[in-house]
DNA sequence: ATAAGAAATGTAAGCGCTTGCACTATCCTG
DNA sequence: CAGGATAGTGCAAGCGCTTACATTTCTTAT
């Protein structure tokens, strides 16, 4: 490997001047820097990561802490975090937390405090109290995705309001009958998404005048699978059938809409379905979502974070937490009640 | 942050008796050793990564290279390599390519060389020949994972024999009208397993004498909605509608599912439909699939990474490829042609 | 009992960079 | 045109570890 000794020798100058003109740090000349480029890249010379690390307290790298790496979402958010990252020539690590607890507990003991980040971003995690404090005493920039946590920088989606933006689509189309899938019990102990999406639900009608009707609430796991199943039991009930369903992702409603199919019932004629998520197959499936451009999550994170690196030495650092946009997307799954 | 000097210190040993203990490397005696970990416990120790790189050379970091983190089967291999690399105390960090020429340039040329990592895994990308060239010249063992690289060390599923798996498995079943759905040839270009799987097709069909018809074959995207199309042509072909239907993925099969749903047909009564990856919505659409375990092959990639760290200093690195294993996994999407 | 090897520990020299400080040359400003 | 600011560069001291080598102590075989 070619040290910045040859370099230096290559392009006449010290190695602080090396440091310098490649760094982009510091008073060097045009014509010297031009001369260090150009030794520098007829040599292939890359900086050591971990030389240059040790010696600036720097490490051009973010770690993202994930809940799990397939589910669409996630690596979603995930792809846009690293394109915004590269572009600015960060590297990341990737911490995928698994439900092992000591595996958890190690990933906040010992593989973040071994000084590879400048920062981390928190996609979508409920974290404990410990944990956060964990993360708190780290000392370096955090961005949280989703999941508010008032100890933690935040970027958001107002999730009661995404609920209710797509229940109103809803009643606006003069439905009535609107039963809601959402998370089952357990899911919601550490996960309040779920919780936030049934709360814009329940305002929604309930501005609307319309009582809220336990049967027509139907636990799911955020799966297309579990949409199906949950939209079967809705759609089973004798008598009071709902004629729209409000799913709290995109994936339950994808299942409900396969339901709907198989028991023969026509969408949006028959019924009308709404998802939440912007999911890729929502196209495909022409359903109506409310969109919370999860690669643009990624992005806004990725920018968050280096805004807070840039911030570090100069500005305190502000906890006010990021609103992020969200969109209704009328497709054809959902369509007015016929009267 | 605390050092090692303080660990030593509080255990009334040197420094290089500290970095013994906690690493494993050299002699310790076990009373000192536990008195070295208790300090480092008390103490909050965690040893600075760049640091330590710097200087041993090794970084305990594994780089990662995908094309797509955002596809199923990528997510779901990476995700097995995170989980089997975070057991062995390794930390990842992620090479997300792009279409971008450049990008993807600095990727091979500046990111990887930054001595960052102590391995690479590329996962099913099809490498230029410079591409692997650059990878090669990194000094640092590589394990690719699918697309054969004589040039490097592969772990790879033999795609001919798994399509011919599962094109056997309709024959067996009576069919002999019997479709494709591969990539369409843009695809093809630099991605070699669509041709793999569409060899193993037309393989098992001449051994069963049976003619390849260029009218039962049809591009896609590797996509459920290109699947979706796919199938809607192949069966909308008046006249010499295939009884079965041989998708070279899971999504594009789910995608023919669906068409063949939505065109009146029963599956598998009417139609007959295989993919392949072992997709986790296989189950749901009691899709019958060659499954290679995606999550696996990570872990065998992962494995194999780590047995060339520490084959490096002793043995020479040997490229034997390594065959992944892969199983017909029959659901409901299949049956008997009715006679 | 004793030589020879192994075990346990310490000393100190780096690993390859960055950056504070020192110095000189150049630029303003009044 | 003096005097302070700024630009451009080099020197050298680390950053926090690891490890070769030296030293001392303990085994074990003869």
């Amino acid at each position: 490997m070619v040290s910045i000794d040859e370099v230096a020798r290559h392009a006449g100058v010290s190695t602080a001047t090396v440091s310098r003109a490649l760094s982009g740090r510091g008073h060097v000349s045009d014509s010297t820097k031009a001369r260090v480029e150009a030794a520098a890249k007829t040599l292939g010379y890359v900086v050591s990561a971990s030389a240059s690390s040790l010696a600036s307290g720097r490490t051009r790298n973010i770690g993202v802490l994930v809940p799990f790496l397939d589910r669409w979402f996630f690596s979603t958010v995930l792809s846009g975090i690293a394109s915004a990252l590269m572009r600015r020539g960060y590297d990341i690590t990737l911490y995928s937390l698994t439900a092992n607890r000591d595996e958890r507990l190690a990933m906040f003991e010992t593989f973040l405090r071994r000084q590879r980040v400048d920062g981390v971003i928190a996609i979508s995690l409920e974290l404990g109290p410990e944990e956060t404090e964990r993360l708190r005493e780290l000392d370096l920039p955090v961005i949280a995705i989703g999941g508010p946590n008032p100890r933690l920088t935040t970027l958001t989606v107002d999730d009661v309001a995404v609920a209710r933006l797509a229940t109103e689509h809803l009643l606006a189309l003069g439905h009535r009958a609107i039963a809601h899938i959402g998370a089952s019990p357990e899911f919601d102990i550490d996960f309040h998404i779920p919780t936030h999406r049934r709360q814009g639900f329940e305002q929604a009608l309930a501005d609307a005048g319309i009582d809220v009707k336990p049967s027509l609430y139907e636990p799911a796991d955020f799966t297309i699978e579990g949409g199906f199943r949950a939209a079967k039991q809705l759609l089973g009930k004798p008598g009071g059938r709902p004629t729209a369903i409000f799913a709290a992702s995109d994936e339950m409603a994808i299942g409900a809409l396969l339901a709907a199919r198989e028991l023969g019932y026509r969408v949006p004629e028959d019924l009308s379905v709404v998802g939440i998520d912007g999911h890729e197959l929502g196209e495909f499936f022409r359903l109506t979502t409310v969109d919370q451009f999860p690669l643009g999550q990624g992005e806004r994170a990725a920018d968050a974070i280096l805004a807070a690196l840039e911030a570090k030495d100069a500005a305190p650092p502000q906890h006010q937490p990021g609103e992020l946009p969200y969109e209704l997307i009328v497709r054809g799954s959902t369509a007015r009640l016929p009267s």
